[in-house]
DNA sequence: CTAATATATGAGTAATTACTCATATATTAG
DNA sequence: CTAATATATGAGTAATTACTCATATATTAG
């Protein structure tokens, strides 16, 4: 099905200087995956799944102040994982794009019946 | 496609008692991403794919200490994430199941071109 | 038996993190 | 203009984390 050929050339299996996968996209992933990793973040972005939400209402949602919500969204907005659109003074957020919702998505699943 | 009203009901919008996603199901969730929220454990993950590994040959292609290894490996065996397999002086892991590998290659593909 | 090898693990530590609290900024209401 | 509201953000802190170093255990080789 998937072709992991592209995870790395084992042309010769004997030379460890070929990384499996390089330094730099594995950083890469581990950001990805952090945004996630995060029992707050996550309900953040289950919010999310569902349409826009501005600061206000995901604090309600969640029961947590605006301050702690405000930090983990800046979190997820340098993690590239949300988008802001600001409304007079409320600033709504929503998923940057559909991976996001497809990484939670699996592991909601997982988690489900785990 | 998903269904998402599966994620909680919303029957009454009105109400901020019903949570988007139970706490519990949140908490288990951000575990399993916290798996892949480290480059040194994406990468274990990443040859992990290609097969079973040894601790030893995981440290070879990686670059590092056995001892590094050995406690991510302690803690990707804590999430259920890898199996182990002794062999005279050799454990062998493995990935747990195809829910992680499909994670890591949809993650992978979120790095490559973003 | 002893020596070498592969792995596991506890203690210690520097760096990171997920908050709180205080304060700043921007918008709207009056 | 002032007051209220929504959000952002810096400083501070307790908890967590990803290592290193030392040591323990188990297996194999001789």
């Amino acid at each position: 099905m998937h072709n992991l050929k592209t995870l790395g050339d084992h042309a010769d299996p004997e030379s460890e200087s070929t990384p499996v996968l390089d330094i730099t996209t594995a950083e890469a992933m581990a950001l990805l995956f952090k945004a996630l990793s995060d029992p707050t973040r996550v309900r953040i972005i289950a919010a999310l799944v569902e349409g826009e939400r501005c600061v206000y209402d995901l604090a309600a949602t969640l029961g947590m102040t605006h301050s702690a919500i405000s930090h983990q969204l800046q979190l997820l907005r340098d993690l590239r994982v949300v988008r802001y659109r600001k409304v007079g003074r409320h600033v709504f957020y929503a998923l940057d794009d559909a991976h996001i919702q497809g990484l939670f998505l699996q592991g909601l699943e997982h988690a489900r019946h785990a």
